[in-house]
DNA sequence: CGCCTATCCTTTTTT
DNA sequence: AGGATAGGCG
């Protein structure tokens, strides 16, 4: 036991060695915060303070839940190696586990389908048909994360407040969205949270038990947390009803919340320190990832933040390379530098697993991969299309669910008449009518279904009926790979010319659910809770499925910051640094905006151990648009000592239009490829002409419209922003 | 019913 | 520009 404490530093220890108080942990970027939360539960554990039974461990994403079950059966002596009765998991994980197992509690089928955001999308999209609302008037999307929004506040429609006509109508849409998920027995992922909640809340017993239960609460990712999980976990610790032994552990770093844009308030920090009464604050920040030139460069940005609970990361592993700066003349250029130094790493020893090229936004990877594309470097893009979310493996699930559950309406359209069979939407709707009337489900509304219509549904009723009589009793793997078949979905593929890949993805679905079988069997998640059948659906709804083409590969590794987090790398090139980028405009519109985005290039930054890069270009194509840039304000917020320009051997420290020295001109044709003219704009400015403003100072144009008296340009300004100026009145200069 | 074109919309994303 | 999706036409 006490060497599980040994390779710990002594703030580390502390913080695991914590009396059962409440505590918040400030963990730093790269100070060990996975490992000392999984060792406090080993050491609460090992030393007989816990029993597994009596810890609940929350994380945020199924990667961080599995990651540390991996880690705490590795640690835990073998008496206590299946650590049975050890809840750890998601916060929709957790949910969905209490809901299941008082599903009558929680008025809820023992069965109830998960719906994920296209389901959700999809249930909307029928509920406005069939109350004939106009969908242009209010989008399924909008009114989507209206809902979701909502219910993460842990409002209902009944106390959702609008004080205009139009929100009104979306509270009443709401209401009715609640109203048609009840009927049809299904939750989505924020109902997960809200109606746990509510049944804690509202069951007296139910509460107490679990309260009495849980003497050891443990949160990751503290400040990622939205109001809705703040105050399940206040439910779940008893705050205002202190049952002995019961402590909430929470670990976080106020300046990696990066997720405020969907409802996470990184002022729950405060509000647990405050409504908790901690006691005990540990701060993490001897970092053991990057050396020390990164860390100040991360220091010294995130210093620009006003609202910080305060931290300052530090390392005993000397300063190490300086932070290389590169000014591209065009974002082909960017990629171009950033893909040959990449090939000159890997060529001296790094592996290219090892390397990542990051981006603020999704849209900037595809330069970067053209590039590498070219070179040859073997590259991985993070993000896209999860396993779960593939047209041919919702499809199946879809009939799985119709298998488990005939009134599932969602998963009902999705395969009623798919593969085709002649179910049009004549016929459809005739059904959709008689459902409606009766108030029944689809599937029930099928039955007295008259004409042609009739028959053809019929049928499906009938393939849906034999397959639940065929299924009975069969295993998970085999039950789906009858339904491939004897659907038709395989048949179907099989006739389209792109459907290889579809029947691949099929074929992997059955092994996911043998794995899900194995798993389930010597896991600690999930000690048998219903029939295998459902519980693979709530696994698949919740679990996106990581499962991506080359992930054992050797590859370079292309991703958003956001999807960084948490990961490192021996060299990261942070690339696109320009203002309007990185920062994002539309951050200025956001309360705190710039200070996200500020967090933001401080999780980039602090993702390197040993070699890091700030790239940007001058010029950029954007939404089809050359787009010109400077450099982002993050870049001239680091110490310029620790920053050493690269490339382009005399690259300027302020960046001149690339179109008006003959050199630079000579270097975008042969990156860029044809050389264009500069397009005019009005009043004798050009694109991407250097101007200044009384007011504002430098910037660029960088776009125009209109004629004569009724010109204006947009001007980015960098820290000023981008402004439209109308040049009638803006006393613009040239420079 | 299915294919084709027109139109829309692009910050980040997990569950 | 580019891709995804919705609606219209054959």
């Amino acid at each position: 036991m006490s060497d599980l404490l040994a390779q710990l530093n002594p703030q580390q220890v502390a913080a695991v060695t914590l009396p059962p108080q409440h505590a918040l942990i400030l963990a730093g970027a790269g100070s060990g915060k996975t490992r000392v939360l999984t060792t406090r539960i080993a050491w609460l554990i090992s030393t007989g303070q816990a029993s597994p039974h009596a810890v609940l461990a929350v994380t945020f994403t199924n990667k961080a839940a599995k990651e540390m079950l991996t880690r705490l059966s590795a640690m835990l002596p073998l008496q206590f190696g299946a650590a049975r009765g050890l809840w750890v998991g998601t916060f929709h994980g957790l949910c969905n586990r209490m809901l299941r197992l008082h599903h009558r509690e929680a008025a809820l089928p023992a069965a109830f389908p998960i719906l994920d955001m296209a389901d959700q999308l999809s249930a909307i999209k029928r509920l406005l048909k069939n109350l004939g609302v106009d969908d242009e008037k209010f989008p399924p999307r909008e009114l989507a994360y209206f809902i979701n929004a909502h219910k993460e506040q842990g409002i209902r429609a009944a106390q959702a407040e609008g004080y205009d006509d139009y929100t009104q109508r979306r509270i009443e849409l709401y209401a009715e969205y609640e109203a048609q998920c009840q009927r049809e027995g299904v939750a989505d992922f924020a109902e997960l949270l809200l109606r746990c909640y509510e049944l804690l809340s509202r069951n007296e017993p139910l509460r107490r038990h679990y309260q009495a239960r849980f003497c050891h609460i443990l949160v990751d990712e503290f400040q990622d947390t939205n109001a809705l999980q703040y105050r399940w976990l206040k439910l779940l610790a008893g705050v205002d009803v202190p049952a002995p032994g019961a402590s909430l552990f929470a670990v976080g770093d106020d300046d990696q919340s990066i997720y405020a844009f969907r409802g996470a308030e990184v002022g729950n920090m405060r509000a647990f320190e405050r409504e908790f009464r901690v006691e005990n604050v540990i701060r993490l920040e001897q970092n053991y990832r990057s050396f020390g030139n990164i860390l100040d460069a991360a220091n010294a940005l995130i210093q620009h933040n006003q609202a910080r609970l305060g931290k300052n990361l530090w390392t005993d592993a000397g300063a190490g390379e300086p932070i290389r700066v590169f000014a591209g003349f065009s974002d082909l250029d960017e990629a171009h530098y950033v893909v040959d130094e990449a090939r000159a790493l890997i060529r001296e020893g790094t592996p290219p697993r090892q390397i990542a090229l990051l981006y603020r936004s999704n849209a900037q990877s595809r330069v970067l991969e053209h590039q590498l594309f070219t070179a040859g470097v073997p590259y991985r893009v993070h993000g896209g299309l999860r396993f779960f979310d593939r047209q041919e493996v919702k499809h199946a699930l879809a009939y799985l669910r119709l298998i488990v559950n005939p009134d599932d309406d969602t998963a009902f359209v999705r395969v009623v008449n798919f593969p085709a069979r002649g179910i049009g939407s004549r016929s459809f709707e005739a059904l959709q009518g008689a459902a409606h009337r009766a108030n029944s489900s689809l599937y029930n509304a099928a039955a007295g279904l008259p004409g042609k219509a009739g028959v053809a549904v019929g049928n499906f009723i009938r393939l849906i009926e034999a397959l639940r009589a065929e299924t009975q009793g069969v295993s998970l793997p085999e039950v789906i790979e009858h339904l491939i078949e004897r659907s038709g979905l395989r048949a179907h593929y099989l006739g389209e010319k792109e459907g290889r890949e579809r029947l691949e993805n099929l074929d992997e679905l059955v092994s996911a659910a043998t794995r899900f079988l194995q798993e389930e069997d010597d896991t600690l998640v999930n000690p048998a809770e219903g029939d295998a059948l459902s519980a693979f659906l709530a696994h698949a709804s919740l679990e996106a499925g990581e499962h991506q083409a080359g992930e054992g590969q050797d590859a370079v590794q292309l991703m958003t910051v956001h999807a960084a987090k948490g990961l490192e790398f021996d060299a990261v090139f942070i690339t696109g640094l320009e203002q309007g980028l990185f920062p994002h405009e539309n951050s200025e519109l956001e309360r705190d905006g710039l200070e996200e985005e500020r967090r933001l290039m401080y999780v980039a930054i602090t993702r390197a151990r040993q070699r890091l890069y700030l790239t940007h270009a001058q010029t950029r194509l954007l939404h089809g648009q050359t787009r010109y840039c400077l450099p982002s304000r993050f870049i001239e917020e680091l110490p310029e000592a620790l920053l050493q320009p690269v490339g382009h051997a005399a690259a300027p420290a302020t960046y001149g239009n690339p179109y008006a020295s003959g050199a630079s001109a000579g270097r975008q044709e042969s990156a860029g490829g044809a050389e264009r003219a500069a397009p005019e704009a009005p009043g004798g400015f050009r694109i991407g002409q250097n101007v200044h403003h009384a007011k504002f100072g430098a910037g660029v144009i960088v776009s125009a419209e209109g004629h004569g008296a009724d010109a204006r340009v947009q001007v980015n300004f960098g820290k000023q922003g981008m402004k439209w100026l109308a040049l009638a009145y803006a006393k613009l200069t040239a420079v």
